[in-house]
DNA sequence: CGGTTCCTTGAGGATGATCAACGAGGGTGG
DNA sequence: CCACCCTCGTTGATCATCCTCAAGGAACCG
């Protein structure tokens, strides 16, 4: 999902560089703007009183991000910080909204958005609750490997490090390491020169 | 966020009856029909191996339930049970997706619905993550509390047992019960005959 | 080849889970 | 009205898991 970008540049949208580290908003701020990444990557973000991380999500080239609260009126749940060089476009929350209005087909495909990014949350619940390191584990690469459409049965290079899948599962890097290599003796996972396959 | 009874009879839904305790639909069924319950209350949840629950979501009276799988072809993400005798409209998908389509301020509202859960589930990620029993706790009270749409500075009194609590945050009972004692000392919780007040 | 980032291992400690037992309250039927 | 039951709440002891802290090794890149 994607909104037309010349669409987006007709109804007055433009375009901003982040620098890789560069926060785009952060926790608490008012929504104000439509975001949709031309280049580059952006996380998103909760950190506690201790400085752990939880990522909430990746977005990549083409996706918008931090949409939900521009229909409800609450400030972001999570900061947006650039992880990569990164071009962003931007548009107003009225405009933004506008354009919803007059395009029932975009509209439509934000819909349906939506509804995957509630179903992608209710299936990460479910395996973080299930307190067991190993499933956290588990269900993070099956979801993952599921959205890069890999098939089930090929060797799939996980594109994350340990620090980035801790991150993504509430669990501490030591941890992470230490279950994969207990998944590894399972023949579950395959460590081949410190990269992980799934 | 519901959509009008008489339009859905119109569009040929037709009405159930669920005896408290019964199952509407399980995780992994086929998602086929768009619920909308009239009387009653449903909790859709996952359980572990170890028959641990976690609730996904409460819904009452007028609300939709079980809808984001129809836009995206995917099995149900959770167990939809009756938790009281309840009556419940259902439509099939093909006529639902059509109603939206006909009427863009239901799919409006639909969408808003979406934003709402999508951000409801991010901040209760985020509390869930923060991992301390403590912190868990506080934010889910805070989230029905504002759910609830009580005003901060007023008492509210919980309407969850302790078993509930431990199933919207992952923890057991026994922790739940010892954390709001260790709340109640710090005057932020108050436990009057057993009774929550937050 | 020096620096940076990422990975790994060990020891020790804290937190929450588990198991077991019991108390409190509310409702129902005799 | 009381006895019983059923659900919910409570407490203590013990255990497992994951976190924390500390140190060092491996891979990669300019």
């Amino acid at each position: 999902m994607q909104i037309d970008i010349d669409l987006l540049f007709t109804w007055g949208a433009i375009v901003k560089n982040y620098k890789k580290g560069e926060i785009i908003f952060n926790e608490g701020d008012c929504a104000l703007y439509y975001y949709q990444i031309m280049q580059g990557s952006v996380k998103m973000f909760n950190s506690n009183d201790a400085g752990k991380e939880f990522t909430q999500g990746i977005f990549t080239d083409g996706r918008g991000f931090g949409e939900p609260p521009l229909f409800i009126d609450e400030v972001y749940p999570a900061t947006a910080i650039s992880t990569e060089d990164s071009v962003v476009i931007k548009i107003s929350k009225e405009k933004f909204l506008k354009i919803l209005d007059e395009y029932p087909q975009v509209q439509k495909s934000m819909l349906r958005l939506f509804a995957k990014r509630v179903y992608a949350k209710s299936i990460a619940a479910k395996f973080i609750i299930n307190n067991s390191s190993e499933n956290r584990i588990l269900g993070f690469l099956t979801t993952i490997k599921k959205k890069d459409q890999f098939p089930e049965e090929e060797l799939y290079l996980v594109p994350f490090t340990r620090q980035e899948i801790a991150n993504h599962t509430g669990l501490t890097v030591e941890t992470v390491i230490r279950v994969l290599s207990k998944l590894k003796t399972q023949g579950k996972v395959k460590l081949i020169k410190h990269k992980l396959y799934f």
